[in-house]
DNA sequence: CAGTGAGCGAGCTTCCGCTTGACTT
């Protein structure tokens, strides 16, 4: 047995940290928090100065009762959890836990997993640092009483209330989300007249050349424009001036948790949580650092390595040492940044994890390599017919630097229009050259709104903010979508026309063309459910609500950290109002519908609402009151109470279709729970995405029922008709099904579940039968 | 599996931040 014990939190850690520090230490690990608030009556004893009530949850026995034994059998241990304040509290539970001693047990911690910083920090053992102990307490309960006391308030007062929540995190995560289609919505685009020039000429050695130009200014107005393009109509084109300007970019700090989700959405199309699954896999099998970090830091070690990597790789005049500063404040850098852990490692084998080293690879060593040099050249060129003048510019890389290999893409919302015109190389010209203008376009263009948020850029723009962590990143996006308050879905662009003027052998003609604007890809839209929700906290609790909120109250856990304020009357100085607050909520407030007059029924001159039902959002003619009973239809999933027009309200009350008959029986079409379907002797068929149930015709339905019986032939392997058992294929494999039950096929029956007799089936049934399949143990409710 | 929409109210839900597997009809 080890002489000392030394507690990490990542379990990957522990087996590496074990090599490096020898015989005389075992290196185990605790699996994050070991202790949390218990869930009945908040876990908090608000009366009593906020006295936390902790348990160790069920998942957590098995490791605390470990480590439990290990303590006991070993001389010294040692608190290796992160630092920062969620590791600091980890340790402090420990402690409490495993019997130990805060005052005399050593608290040792590193920031990257080399011989020298773990060697270094064994020698230099501190104390547990019960201010910032403290900090993380208060985080903890003050979460969990805006959680669990606003979550409630939702229960009562939402018109749906079927596991709603609200939390300091989620719910001003969806309020970005809101807002952001709220602009959207109020968008109001204007077009202005862009100008464009296309040349050509000779070189000084007579080549021929071609390049473009653009116009003065963007005109307001079409009229402007062609006043412009009329001047210009006979006039002669000479180069005026060429001025050439040195240029460089610098490549980005290395991978962040916020980062990488942002670079895999934009360059591999991931969704936050598929980046995080694969990069725990890399950094279980040892080939990356730890993925949930803020920091921007690169070990010494990694530093050296890197360099290496650079000079053999493209040559020494690529390197430049760099060391990046984190720009947020809140950072709380436990960690070092996302880097490979051996960068003679160039790629990944396995294919699943490949693209996403191959970026994390790329990302880290152009973080260390020379700047790249440009050489902007901007050439004038003057009109003879007027006193304006037009532009041509374009760009020549002199030294690839660290674009040899990586590039950081951008978000939509930070590329200038600008710089979506591709600043391409320019031919050698020479001042006062003559130019032959070959056409000259105006171009109506028109001003977009923000766009929407992708899971990527709702996680930057929450850190921004000091909202969460990179733990919680993926998961609370997860949450929001899961809650029904936001959803990632494409929006179909609309077609838009455009004018252009177009000048070209001195004559002026008139053209329009079209585009197609407004197109999204896997974006987030808030549902209704989410804009009602936010409209409902918004009012009640703005404080709450508050983008600084967070920012505030880190402040003072900072103070609680630093020695300069007490946990539980920072506490206490939050809870009265918000309690306050709470209590007049439930008092006070209406129970929210969500309602939007549309106007009046053409017939009976009844009002047509749309708002929220128990059910969802829909469209109502008529009142619960009124003799006839309310007519009621509801809103398709990409319609909207606040969007909705009287004219599509109306549309949805042609369902359900009777399209005629298919062998002799009615086939009907309507929207049900899982979406449109058609019914067909008592059968129903789910409808192919792009059939819309308001224009389907009968004809396109026959073959869906032909695909349905054929489909159910092919998964049936075996049928017991006498018995009504069934052996089929499934998703997982083949199983069993007897009447509406499944059961599953022991292992070493699966390859021959084609050959299973009636007798076996049965034996398996009632074998399944005495030995359920253990269940997802329900949270245990605890009985005093 | 393809309904519903009023009101009352059992009995249920819920937070954020640390960490990984177990398991799927």
């Amino acid at each position: 047995m080890a002489k000392n014990l030394v507690i990490v939190e990542s379990p990957a850690k522990a087996k590496t940290i074990e090599k490096i520090l020898g015989n005389d230490f075992e290196v185990k690990s605790c699996f994050g928090h070991i202790r949390d608030l218990e869930k009945d009556d908040m876990g908090i004893d608000i009366p009593n100065n906020f006295k936390p009530k902790y348990i160790v949850p069920e998942d957590k026995e098995k490791v605390v009762k470990d480590l439990k034994k290990l303590a006991k059998e070993t001389d010294e241990v040692w608190l290796a959890t992160d630092e920062d304040r969620e590791g600091e509290a980890i340790s402090w539970h420990l402690c409490e836990v495993l019997g130990l001693d805060p005052v005399n047990t050593k608290r040792i911690v590193f920031h990257e997993i080399t011989k020298s910083a773990i060697e270094k920090a064994v020698r230099q053992p501190r104390l547990l640092d019960m201010n910032m102990v403290h900090a993380q307490q208060a985080r903890r309960i003050l979460d969990r009483i805006v959680g669990f006391e606003l979550s409630p308030v939702l229960w009562r007062k939402m018109s749906m209330r079927n596991s709603l929540s609200a939390g300091r995190v989620q719910s001003v995560a969806v309020r970005l989300i809101v807002e952001r289609e709220r602009e959207i919505n109020a968008f109001n685009s204007v077009s202005t007249f862009k100008v464009e020039a296309w040349f050509t000429g000779k070189d000084i050695s007579g080549k021929n050349i071609s390049f473009k130009a653009e116009g003065p200014t963007k005109f307001k107005t079409a009229e402007d424009a062609e006043k412009f393009l009329q001047q210009c109509v006979g006039a002669a084109y000479t180069v005026k001036d060429i001025q050439v300007k040195p240029g460089k970019k610098s490549p980005a700090a290395p991978f962040t948790t916020s980062t990488l989700q942002q670079e895999a959405s934009r360059k591999l199309g991931y969704s936050v949580s598929k980046t995080m699954l694969l990069a725990q896999k890399l950094y279980e099998s040892g080939k990356i650092t730890y993925m949930r970090t803020d920091s921007v830091n690169l070990s010494d070690t990694a530093l050296a390595n890197i360099q290496k990597e650079i000079n053999t790789s493209f040559g020494e005049k690529y390197h430049q040492h760099r060391k990046f500063k984190n720009k947020n404040e809140s950072a709380q850098e436990a960690h070092e940044a996302i880097r490979p852990t051996y960068m003679e490692n160039h790629t990944d084998d396995d294919s699943d994890t490949k693209r996403l080293y191959d970026l994390i690879w790329k990302r880290t060593i152009a973080s260390q390599m020379s700047d790249a040099e440009l050489e902007k050249t901007i050439a004038k060129i003057d009109i003879s017919t007027n006193h304006e003048e037009l532009t041509a510019s374009g760009e020549v890389l002199k030294f690839d630097g660290f674009l040899k290999v990586y590039l950081e893409s951008r978000d939509e919302e930070d590329v200038t229009e600008e710089e979506e015109d591709q600043e391409g190389s320019l031919p050698p010209l020479t001042v006062k050259q003559a130019l032959d203008l070959k056409e000259m376009k105006a171009t109506e263009r028109f001003s977009r709104p923000a766009p929407r948020y992708t899971e990527a850029s709702l996680v930057k723009k929450l850190e921004e903010l000091g909202i969460g962590r990179p733990s919680t990143y993926a998961p609370t996006i997860t949450t929001i979508q899961k809650r029904n308050y936001v959803e990632k879905r494409d929006k179909e662009g609309v077609k838009r026309e455009y004018r252009i003027l177009l000048l070209k052998d001195n004559q002026i003609s008139k053209n329009t063309d079209s585009e197609n604007t407004g197109a999204e890809k896997s974006k987030l839209f808030p549902t209704d459910l989410g804009m009602i929700v936010t409209d409902f906290l918004n009012q009640y609790f703005d404080s709450v609500m508050d983008y600084g909120f967070t920012a505030k109250i880190e402040e003072e856990f900072d103070e609680i950290a630093g020695g300069k304020q007490v946990w539980n009357k920072m506490l206490n100085n939050f809870y009265q109002p918000f309690h306050k607050a709470v209590q007049d909520t439930l008092e006070n407030a209406e129970r929210v519908k969500g309602e939007r007059l549309l106007g009046e029924d053409k017939e009976s001159g009844k009002p047509i609402v749309a708002r929220m039902g128990r059910y969802g959002p829909m469209i109502q003619i008529g009142k619960a009151e009124d003799e006839e009973k309310p007519r009621f239809a509801k809103l398709k999933a990409t319609q909207s109470i606040e969007t909705i027009t009287m004219e599509e309200a109306m549309e949805l009350f042609k369902l359900p279709r009777t399209l005629g008959q298919f062998e002799g029986s009615d086939v009907v079409v309507n929207i049900g729970r899982f979406g449109p379907y058609a019914q067909h002797d008592k059968q129903f068929y789910s409808l192919k995405k792009e059939m819309d149930p308001y224009t389907v015709e009968l004809d396109e339905v026959g073959p869906l029922i032909a695909e349905k019986r054929t489909a159910k032939s092919e998964r049936t392997i075996k049928v017991f008709e006498k018995e009504k058992i069934q052996i089929l294929k499934g998703p997982y494999g083949p199983y069993i099904k007897q009447g509406l039950r499944n059961f599953k096929i022991p292992k070493e029956k699966i390859d021959t579940a084609a050959d299973l007799t009636v007798e076996e089936a049965k034996a398996i049934i009632e074998d399944v039968k005495a030995n359920p399949p253990k269940k997802k143990a329900p949270a245990k409710k605890k009985k005093a």
